[in-house]
DNA sequence: TTTATTATCGTAATCGATTGCATTATCATA
DNA sequence: TATGATAATGCAATCGATTACGATAATAAA
């Protein structure tokens, strides 16, 4: 196991000054042609990388970001992550990552972790129970960039969220407009703005279509558990409940809605239409295919990273926070009747 | 935006050197406990953090390890993710993480950025293109460990993978003893090691139980692409060809092959049989549900981390790299006959 | 009183690279 | 032959922390 060349082993071995090394690998029109060849055909054959520890506590730089957010294993952040990577890729930024895991204590460990390691810039999307901001300030006060992301937060930062309230807006006068008009919604957990939207959307429609409306249409579904959604709904259904649509919070929960109208005998879309949100990727899959609102979260993830990366090198001079709201599109398919 | 508080900060705040003010905040017996309390208390007002960017470089030791994976978007990698942060989190470690996107050229540039940035090990999971393996030789010549995981490697180090071999062989034992005795295999790309295991798997279990075989029953099917699989699938029956069993080498394919044989008005799993590999999250959503054989990717980024992580530790004495072969697990569902 | 001991703290090297500021050598010009 | 200009390179500080070693003073022992 050999140990990493570093300047000093070129320097040595050349019997020159490590600044001349440096110099001459960096091509300074200071050092002679004569030494620079000598220097660079040394390091090409000693295989030398410059260490990037060295060089960050050198410049305050490390050409990193670090990315926050409530778990990995779901198909909506995957791709958000896929689309900072690209970005981040391109410019020559590393991303370090960190899930919460919807934990706020382990957040807070993660941010200073992340400060900790001179990260340039963070990417966070705060965890569902994060009601406190104070380990975000402390980082913005530090000087480092954050941009939130999908969910909104009430710090003075740049962010990109998705438009929720359309979203639910859109969801809902679809189903309306397809000639449903007792709708039920699974909403979801409490306290968490992007779903409040969603939620806001769903009622706004009702109001501007005309359509009555009151708070027993909303099934609070908390988790993104499709068996807790089969529950809800087949207890819905024995209670009698009447319904001819759902408007889920995500794609999960439709799936459970769905599976158990299905064992109930009830017809999708027929007798009762579902719309999700979210567009996983099985939402092509199932039997009848769900109709949902797709988020992009490629973009968002790009978004995200252009706009931080954009704070990061105009560090000095303020920059104004931004906010963006991507659009949602929907997209229809066949568990909702489509004229 | 203020600057980061340094030790000399304390230092000079207090008065003192600041080897003092070093050795006071790690509770040091040589300083009195007068002048530990009071920089630990200035340390505490001025929200000093210490910069990991320092140690790192003073103790040649970041803490943090490297991955490379294919893709970031594919519910498999994202699981070993979740399961890799999980032990480095437990551990103190944090991880960079950079998808190479299945280009090897990507992946070069991967291994050197991660060498650069002085990562204590790198986990890694080769593109399907690579075929050479010189980058990660080199970095284990600078005595970074490497554990590779779910792809074979033909180079001396600790590997985690999947016995796929056993699942494909599973996969059609199961078709075969649920009476089943016409498959066909949609197999994955050439040259993927992973993926020619389970078609070893599916030739061997034909060849221990008696069922007869030839190579028409192999169809290759590239990419994880449902679309591609229905058309193969489509082409399949367009032109003729009889069978009653499908292995799939993947979840996605398996649905392409699922759905091109509803349009085609084909019973599944009465007519044909359906299995596929990995248990992706829709395969119990969609109808019928999928049966499959999964690869625990979670316990194989946990160990994956594991391994990485004791060879880290005894960097110094030699250990003999390890290879442990994870086992799979039938899940059985709708797609096939289950008697 | 003198020496030994201990408690407490500072000095300086170090990790690997960069860079402002000498320094030296070489050559041309007056 | 001085002298100034220029080219080529070295010295040393720096980034922020750690740590071996040295220094000082106070106290204890002789």
């Amino acid at each position: 196991m050999k140990q990493a060349v570093t300047l000093k082993d070129l320097a040595r071995e050349l019997n020159i000054a490590t600044s001349t090394v440096s110099r001459a690998l960096k091509d300074s029109p200071e050092i002679s042609a004569v030494t620079r060849a000598r220097v660079q055909k040394l390091a090409k054959e000693l295989n030398y990388e410059p260490n990037a520890l060295a060089l960050s506590l050198r410049h305050s730089k490390t050409n990193t970001i670090g990315v926050i957010l409530p778990e990995l294993v779901h198909f909506f952040f995957s791709t958000v992550i896929s689309g900072i990577e690209d970005i981040a890729y391109s410019s020559g930024y590393n991303i370090i990552i960190c899930q919460s895991n919807e934990s706020i204590d382990r957040e807070i460990l993660d941010t200073k972790a992340l400060f900790n390691h001179r990260v340039d810039g963070i990417l966070a999307c705060v965890s569902r129970n994060t009601s406190v901001y104070d380990h975000f300030i402390a980082i913005q006060d530090k000087g480092i960039p954050i941009v939130f992301f999908d969910r909104d937060v009430p710090i003075d930062a740049s962010k990109i969220i998705s438009n929720d309230f359309e979203g639910g807006y859109n969801a809902t006068k679809h189903l309306i407009e397809s000639g449903k008009t007792n709708l039920i919604h699974l909403s979801g957990p409490e306290g968490l703005m992007l779903s409040e939207q969603r939620t806001r959307g769903f009622v706004q429609a009702h109001q501007d279509l005309g359509i009555p409306f009151n708070k027993e249409k909303i099934l609070r579904c908390g988790d993104e558990d499709a068996q807790e959604n089969f529950k809800i709904i087949q207890n819905a259904l024995q209670k009698g409940m009447k319904f001819d649509g759902i408007f889920a919070v995500n794609d999960i929960a439709a799936v459970g809605a769905l599976q158990a109208l299905q064992a109930a005998q009830i017809s999708v879309p027929q007798e009762v239409a579902i719309i999700g949100y979210s567009d996983w990727q099985f939402s092509s899959f199932i039997s009848p295919t769900l109709t949902t609102i797709r988020q992009n979260g490629n973009e968002m993830g790009r978004k995200a990273a252009e706009l931080l990366l954009e704070e990061i090198h105009s560090k000095d001079t303020f920059i104004e926070p931004k906010s963006i709201t991507l659009p949602t599109e929907i997209i229809l398919r066949g568990t909702t009747l489509n004229k």
